[in-house]
DNA sequence: GAATCAATTGACCTATACGTCAAACAGTGA
DNA sequence: TCACTGTTTGACGTATAGGTCAATTGATTC
């Protein structure tokens, strides 16, 4: 099965932030990314973008998905992981308690892991700023407290 | 080629923490990770253990090393990135003005990265914290600011 | 209405990071 | 000496995260 174009004339506007609908290749391109990775992602249940004519439309909703998608990712998640990340991301709206403690034990989880690494990078720029220091001490033309370019 | 045991017969201690010298399987332990997963580390270069009767033997540097590597993986390195972690870590002792410069600008990288990396998780984890809460205040028997069971 | 162009599904391929045997071998204890 | 345990290399299998190609289809343009 095929599908139509959703091309470089837009849905509404032209202008890439006060948009409201989207073509696969503008996310792919505002991303990053390639169109293969956003259909994997809605392979694995990821994403659910609208069709029209069998073409994907995605709503700023889709795209801020996909965000949380790439943040997560970066963050070192898989997308196994990031698949139960975003189901906690859309229960919050109603629910019974029962769904609200599931939400906030699953929360609690994801924040106390999240801390973890959030120590092990602070230790890691600790001792990589400890190398880089000994370096610069170590070149020529080095002044102690040299913050004359500093960033 | 086969080797010799290295059991539970230590090298030199017997305790945790006061020895010197580690078989493969006493670091698979300590850090929960397979026998395999440290061979395959070394096939990539990562570490370079000596080696008694063909038998791997490791050092407190050796496993000082395998943590780097195990935290780098935790933050969501690559194995390829972790080599050249790795590098930096190794090349701080002495060296040309040139070597010296390559890891100040290298780590630099690096921190620039991490840095990233630290405020996404900053983000997400006010964004879970937001959802916890939300679904806390929904919860039957809940009355701002509970502190009453505080971690 | 034929060409073109973007998008679709499906199939196969690739790289990373290991897991899982299998066969061989080295020490140790009985 | 023989069994047993732990280790070695090698080979193959697997899961994840996509890349790449092919054939098709649908909307737009000429």
């Amino acid at each position: 099965m095929g599908a139509g174009p959703a091309g470089s004339m837009a849905s509404k506007d032209s202008g890439p932030e006060g948009r409201e609908l989207f073509g696969i290749a503008d996310l792919a391109e505002e991303f990053g990314i390639t169109t293969r990775t956003i259909r994997f992602y809605e392979n694995k249940n990821l994403i659910h973008p609208a069709r029209v004519n069998g073409s994907r439309v995605y709503t700023r909703r889709d795209r801020a998905r996909l965000a949380l998608i790439l943040r997560a990712k970066t963050i070192g998640s898989s997308l196994v992981q990031i698949s139960h990340f975003l189901d906690l991301y859309g229960e919050q709206g109603e629910g019974r308690a029962e769904q609200m403690d599931y939400v906030v034990r699953e929360t609690t989880k994801a924040i106390a892991e999240l801390e973890m690494k959030q120590e092990l990078i602070r230790d890691t720029l600790k001792e990589l700023r400890e190398i880089r220091q000994g370096c610069m001490e170590r070149l020529p033309g080095y002044t102690p407290a040299d913050n004359s370019h500093k960033v």
